[in-house]
RNA sequence: GCCUCGGUGGCGGAAUUGGUAUACGCGACAGACUUAAAAUCUGUUGGCUUCACAGCCUUGUGGGUUCGAGUCCCACCCGAGGCACCA
């Protein structure tokens, strides 16, 4: 028997769906249903780079395009878009590299991609189409800057910050990962700039209280929740002896304040020179300052364990104990938690060890109840509180605590205080390949906008790539000369360019109206598609992109043109596709697996089941080769059945057997795709072809109307072979073919029909299973009926003996479960 | 250390949310067709005991609740990911 010619088929129906514009210019199909019915699908847009489309891409895009292809056939309005995030560092470092301008790299990739995508039949609408270095785009990422801008949400100031000394750039805080460059791996240093940044941290409370409103997975929740970083406690305000400095500390644990005995502050924390100043430890202070200045945040991770500081000669007064604490800066203090200046006391361990190498005296305030040896910490944060000024005696409880820090507030040594791990968003980029920011500068050197008619404010062209550590963009003329002639001479622009997370934070919302000249979308379209109804992302794109999103649909709400504040109802993670020897896909490895070999081999088809098949969407999974090929023998097995139907005159009356088979596929399907279940929808499907195949041999398989059915729920899935199998049945698969597959509608299942005649009943005595009964459907309904012949079986007789029957139980359709006693 | 998600055959995984554990696929073994191989087709396939009928065991480990637990509760072990000198 042979296989049937994927490449042919094809081609033939690609080019057929080309040409009929089949789901294109779909972005006004919402105004037609109700708003229930209106889906947007999305597609993380992906960064074009050179190397393509791997396997990874194929099983999120599949997924979302069964789906898209499943609500169309249900008569829902989808919106299935695509998109380019297309600036970034790949095409610039090539660029730099041998020459070429990255917007021809971009380019070129993304044909190649488009391609590829193609092949796949991804029902793409390439109508509103985008990619974010195209000027029509950044004109809007500008507009949008200048929104912020003007209220007050975007503005420069200078600060110490993460420099990538191999990217030649500044990073977010978000993109130095173990104190390593996420993009290079180098490790980053601190230095001085002046930046632009984005004010995420006015929307914190709301960045989290959001997150009870969509349905995400839990674990991305969490990891959202980590990174705003919340914690209540307590600021302590201390004057400092001899000095008009005030030193304020932050506690998470207010129950040990009576512990405390000295005070640690962090290095780069700007009151440490005031105070050293003029002391006989001015020099000690200053030459550890500089130490730990020049130490990048991986020599710091290095040395965590190793706690070092000086004594500046300063002490504070304690409003506790009204002892005088002594200062130490310690590396240990880190400068962007709470206050960067800790109060210290035996009950941290940390302290304990920092304390114990200079012989600083500590002490506790907690007695023990737990008889655990020790001192009480975080982990154990219960006792009763000693020597601790009106609440000696008292049991640590979060009464106790809210009434310590009720005196604390009343007394006026301090008060409640919550902090955030959240810093404000830091998006100037030294690059060449973003969205200049639209600013100018006055002679004076203050900042104005780029007027609204100059937008968009064009990336200029004549720069050198070469990395000299300030921005590529200096070394325009044109832009220099532009600047000048619009604004003024001496006037200068704004060199920086942004973050490209600026640019996909947005994306969603010009989706739905990508060819607005006049808005960045119309508040018609916004409303109709968003917000969306599924976006599917990478698990690696979990903290920074959502949350810049999310930021910005909340500014873009206060700012009257949406009314909705999530912008992702739901989302969910594809899992990483592994490579065959069960390890993350590299080309050092050798095991990456090229999507455009898989459909050399076995076709489009077989690529998108075999992935949807493998197992959950979200969790990872190797590649199993001769799995794929297990896939491709399914696909032609359906092939060979309909065929052979429409061949001869071998009309056939199908058995009940194969119809029950049908109508349960079809209920399997129609239950488990929107649930995003792909492996048990086709592992249903797989059945129904085994039991077919079987009918079939003995004259019994599906009748025409019934193949028909059965090819429009796999049609989702195998887009190509239903689009196939389709107008063979149809009789226009050679010419004049008819209307798609794609196009019809999907198929009701009968419940009666899918429900099996004869149940098998178990029957457990004590809890073992003994013995099987025969129960016709509408008889199992009658517990007493069921009771009784599972009395009179001859096994369940065996188990039972003449033993006592204490109990019988009878779940209708499921068991019957039997106790007795000795 | 804290948070989150997991642990089921040789492998990927299924199990209607407390009701026949191992669906579906891969692999393996045996057979048919073939000079042979590939392809295709047919059977068998969790473990142990047994000639067989059949019985016992089995969802990381140990307890518990229940007529009944992969599923619920408690304790622990292991793996993956995130956060972390976080006061």
């Amino acid at each position: 028997m042979s296989l049937y010619n994927t490449t042919a088929i094809e081609t033939k129906w690609l080019d057929y769906w080309e040409k009929r514009e089949l789901f294109q210019g779909t972005e006004k199909t919402a105004l037609s249903v109700s708003p229930e019915d209106a889906m947007f699908l999305l597609f993380a847009f992906a960064y074009p780079s050179g190397q393509g489309l791997h396997v990874g891409h194929v099983e999120s895009k599949t997924a979302l395009d069964i789906l898209a292809r499943f609500y169309r056939m249900h008569g829902k309005a989808v919106f299935f878009p695509v998109g380019w995030d297309a600036f970034g560092l790949p095409a610039e470092n090539y660029a730099i590299k041998t020459g070429v301008p990255p917007a021809e790299t971009t380019k070129k990739a993304i044909n190649t991609f488009r391609r590829q995508i193609k092949r796949l039949a991804i029902s793409y609408d390439w109508k509103n189409e985008i990619a974010t270095s195209h000027p029509g785009y950044y004109k809007w990422t500008q507009w949008l800057f200048l929104q912020f801008f003007n209220q007050g949400l975007a503005h420069k100031k200078p600060g110490l910050v993460n420099w990538c000394p191999s990217c030649q750039t500044v990073l977010a805080n978000e993109q130095v990962v173990s104190g390593l460059c996420e993009r290079c791996d180098t490790e980053v240093t601190q230095k001085e700039l002046d930046q632009w940044y984005f004010k995420i941290t006015n929307y914190t409370e709301e960045l989290i209280s959001g997150l009870d409103k969509v349905d995400w997975p839990q674990a991305t929740k969490q990891q959202q929740l980590n990174w705003i970083g919340k914690k209540e406690g307590v600021i302590i305000n201390h004057q400092m002896k001899n000095s008009n400095l005030q030193l304020d500390t932050f506690s998470a644990y207010p129950a040990w304040l009576f512990a405390d005995t000295f005070i640690v502050i962090a290095p780069e924390h700007p009151l440490v020179e005031k105070m050293a100043k003029g002391t006989k430890y001015e020099t000690t202070v200053k030459n550890f300052v500089e130490e730990s200045r020049k130490l990048t945040s991986k020599d710091h991770l290095e040395n965590k364990f190793e706690k070092k500081g000086v004594f500046t000669g300063r002490y504070v007064n304690d409003p506790f104990s009204g002892n005088d604490m002594p200062v130490w800066v310690a590396n240990f203090a880190l400068m962007d938690f709470g206050t960067g200046i800790i109060r210290c006391s035996g009950h941290d361990p940390r302290d304990v060890e920092f304390a114990e190498k200079y012989n600083i005296p500590l002490k506790e305030v907690v007695e023990r109840i737990d008889g655990i040896d020790g001192p009480v910490n975080a982990h154990t944060n219960q006792g009763i509180l000693i020597d601790s000024g009106k609440f000696t005696g008292k049991e640590i409880s979060e009464e106790l605590i809210e009434d310590m820090l009720d005196w604390i507030e009343e007394e006026g040594i301090g008060k409640r205080e919550t902090t955030y791990r959240l810093r404000d968003w830091l998006i100037s980029r030294q690059r060449y390949w973003g969205a200049p920011i639209p600013i100018v500068y006055d002679p004076e050197g203050n900042p104005h906008p780029v007027k609204e008619e100059h937008l968009p404010w064009k990336l200029p062209e004549d720069v050198d790539f070469k990395p000299t550590g300030e921005s590529p963009l200096r070394s325009s003329e044109e832009f220099i000369a532009r600047t000048e002639k619009l604004y003024g001479k001496g006037w200068r622009p704004e060199f920086d360019t942004m973050d490209t997370f600026v640019d996909s934070s947005w994306y969603f919302f010009r989706y739905t109206d990508a060819r607005n000249e006049q808005e960045f979308a119309s508040k018609d379209q916004m409303a109709a598609w968003l917000p969306v109804d599924l976006y599917m992302i990478g698990p690696e794109h979990i903290v920074l992109h959502l949350l810049y999103a999310r930021f910005f649909t909340k500014f873009l709400r206060d700012e009257g043109y949406i009314s909705f504040d999530e912008p992702f109802s739901k989302m969910r993670h594809q899992g990483m596709i592994l490579g065959p020897d069960n390890k993350k896909m590299s080309k050092s490895k050798g095991n990456v697996i090229n999507p455009d070999s898989v459909i050399d081999k076995f076709g489009a088809d077989t690529l998108r089941v075999y992935e949807m098949f493998m197992g959950p969407l979200e969790s990872d999974k190797p590649w199993d080769v001769s799995a794929v090929a297990g896939v491709f023998k399914f696909l032609n097995r359906i092939h060979r059945l309909v065929i052979t139907l429409n061949q001869g005159d071998q009309r056939q009356t199908p058995s009940s057997d194969v119809i029950q088979a049908l109508h349960q596929a079809i209920q399997k399907t129609t239950e488990d795709i929107p649930k995003l279940k792909f492996n048990t929808a086709i592992a249903k499907l797989m059945e129904c072809v085994n039991t077919w195949e079987t009918a079939a041999k003995e004259g019994a398989g599906l009748d025409e109307e019934s193949a028909k059915k059965f090819i429009r729920v796999l049609a989702p899935f195998a887009p190509f072979l239903s689009e196939e199998l389709h107008q063979v049945l149809e009789g226009t698969a050679k010419s004049n073919p008819k209307a798609s597959v794609h196009e019809s509608s999907w198929p009701e299942f009968d419940e009666e029909l899918a429900k099996e005649d004869v149940l098998s009943i178990p029957v457990q005595v004590n809890g073992k299973l003994r013995a099987q009964l025969s129960i016709d459907r509408v008889q199992s309904e009658d517990t007493a009926f069921v009771l009784e012949e599972a009395l009179k079986n001859e096994r369940v007789q065996h188990w039972i003996g003449d033993k006592k029957i204490k109990k019988q139980i009878y779940v209708p359709g499921k068991i019957v479960s039997l106790v007795v006693i000795d």
